[in-house]
DNA sequence: AGGCTTATTGATAATGAATGTCAATAACTT
DNA sequence: AAGTTATTGACATTCATTATCAATAAGCCT
């Protein structure tokens, strides 16, 4: 229905996620684009990636501490293997996991599966 | 170093939380222990949960609204597969992740790997 | 059984991420 | 250039969770 328009916000928030090494919080991103002498209103990178989050040009997790973090990613499915302590985070593909999925939602007679999984640990610079 | 007590609000919370279904939060087990006439305040609810996922007796898990739910569970190692319509959940083992995990978590230069896993879908009474 | 120490409780206040509000602004269309 | 309306952003609001702290009671000692 309503046609999106493109602004120079949109286009600020995509940037900056994807200069982040890792996942990043709303109000983090917001922190480093007021830092960088921009004026955009936190309210406005909330809405920005959640847009990105549901076109799927951005992933998003839920922090141990509940924050929603987000990460510049594919668009493929994927899966992430991230560094607890510097956040370094590398995209994984788990075609073995995949299939495992689906066998076990099945063999309980669940439809429709989905999942989660992430890798979490020391990267090599830790 | 400080010795714990045992009070019959922690016990009461452990029994609620073993009648549970699948996951709960702390204000609905708050909820439904207030309904059966207990006067238990909502931060012993919360604290007692924390402790019980400490120790292993409960696992834990962010929903996607990003309330914190915890449910009864096997000390062991497991992973779960919910129903994203009834919460209904089964608790299963995944030996073939694990080694996935740790593979993938050394072939890139990770120590000390640990992992989600999560499976959702729709059981079949949904 | 009574007394003492202090872990625990719970009403309340405080925190903080995330969302709602709405007048002002600025992308698009014509 | 003018009009329509999606978008913005300052601000208020919601709500889960945590911090406070005086009152309570669990465990220990005599
Ligand atoms: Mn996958
Ligand atoms: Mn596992
Ligand atoms: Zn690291
Ligand atoms: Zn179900």
């Amino acid at each position: 229905m309503t046609v999106k328009r493109n602004t120079w916000q949109k286009d600020a928030v995509k940037h900056a996620l994807g200069e982040a090494t890792g996942f990043v919080s709303a109000q983090e991103l917001h922190l480093v684009l007021r830092n960088h002498g921009s004026t955009i209103g936190l309210a406005t990178v909330y809405r920005a990636l959640a847009d990105l989050a549901g076109t799927g040009e951005a992933d998003s997790l839920q922090s141990q501490e509940g924050e929603l973090l987000y990460r510049a990613c594919t668009t493929e499915h994927h899966h992430h293997l991230i560094c607890k302590n510097c956040g370094k985070t590398v995209e994984i593909e788990a075609n073995e996991v995949e299939k495992w999925a689906e066998k076990v939602a099945k063999h309980h007679g669940f439809r429709e599966p989905s999942h989660t999984v992430e890798i979490f640990g020391l990267c090599g610079d830790c």
